[in-house]
DNA sequence: CATTGTCTTCAAAATTCTTTGAAGTCAGTG
DNA sequence: CACTGACTTCAAAGAATTTTGAAGACAATG
């Protein structure tokens, strides 16, 4: 039990902590916010073993983590290889970053939401051809394209926001305020 | 094994399980999206013993799911008692809904990043007194206060979302552009 | 105020997600 | 082309999360 223990550890782990809770939040592993925040705070590259030792994470887990952030772009291959190991690096260009992964990531996700609710919106009208006119079926219609304006509208939020880098508000404020009241009082 | 599936069920089950994921993604449980949804898509209000039949969850999982939903106000107590058992039905205003999850759970979670993230500033701070000047700790603390106008900026985001129903643009912009090159290219 | 059925709680079970570490692959070196 | 050390893979262990269901609290009713 080290009583005086290094500050820039202790920096190091408070930081990590935070982003792995905000990355997971997005659907990320902790790990992974970790191993990125301590690239991000260190002045040179660093290869596996040391991130290993600096996380406490085993190598396995150190590479399965590093390659799913390559692949991702949250961190790159250092140029220079000072010895015969890999040596990482942090992307720091954390705005280009979010933008990357909510258009891989959360626009998949939409879209996927938007064309199961599409064939839940087939299932019914192929049940109403068998039973025209049942209330039932009729409202579950309406609610559920009520669901599907809604993603869709999400979809073309999320759309403008990784393509742009940012919200344009105009083309979709017309479209929400028809079709959720609460929204078009505040809008 | 029923060769003919009721068509409402599947239609129920298909939404259910994309709502599901969905609201995984926000750190819900994907029992209380295919309540909701289950809830949404029927005409009257039920009682938590119909929940459990139609989704397949214990009675205990479906009082958990919906106590802690009524506190989030996803789902609602129906007005009139039909019987001696509680009914509930899903709140439908599901703009209104997303913003007051915003506001109570993305916010406080953000609002927590920036104080971990200024703690751990503050640890280094400390420790410069001791060594002044010392690089590694200097260039720490200026990625950290990178790190912390991110967090920050994302804090205002999601603060006017909160409480406009929207995001106001420019009084972020402009510190944006100073704080990420890669956003000012593209705003 | 006892009975009855509904609702909540919570420890244990089940499930899902993450990490470990040993075995295997690969690349550079002598 | 065998040797060495680094990297990857993956089955099993471990952790974390979710669900179960039985015990008990609660509330309405006779």
């Amino acid at each position: 039990m080290s009583s005086t223990p290094d500050p820039r550890q202790q920096a190091v782990d408070l930081a990590g902590e935070t982003m792995a809770e905000l990355i997971g939040f997005w659907g990320f592993k902790g790990s992974m916010g970790r191993i990125w925040t301590l690239l991000y705070l260190s002045r040179r590259p660093m290869s596996a073993d040391e991130i290993g030792d600096r996380t406490g994470l085993s190598s396995g887990a150190v590479s399965m983590a590093v390659s799913e952030m390559l692949q991702w772009g949250i961190v790159e291959r250092a140029p220079l290889p000072p010895d015969r190991r890999k040596h990482y690096q942090a992307e720091t260009d954390v705005w280009e970053l979010v933008r990357r992964i909510v258009r891989d990531r959360e626009l998949r996700l939409v879209a996927r939401a938007v064309q199961r609710f599409e064939a839940a919106v087939a299932v019914l009208e192929e049940a109403l051809v068998d039973s025209p006119g049942d209330p039932e079926i009729l409202f579950m219609l309406e609610r559920l394209h009520g669901l599907l304006a809604l993603t869709r509208t999400g979809y073309s939020l999320v759309e403008s926001f990784a393509s742009v880098g940012w919200f344009s508000l105009d083309p979709i404020r017309g479209a929400l305020s028809r079709l959720l009241p609460s929204a078009a009082r505040r809008v």
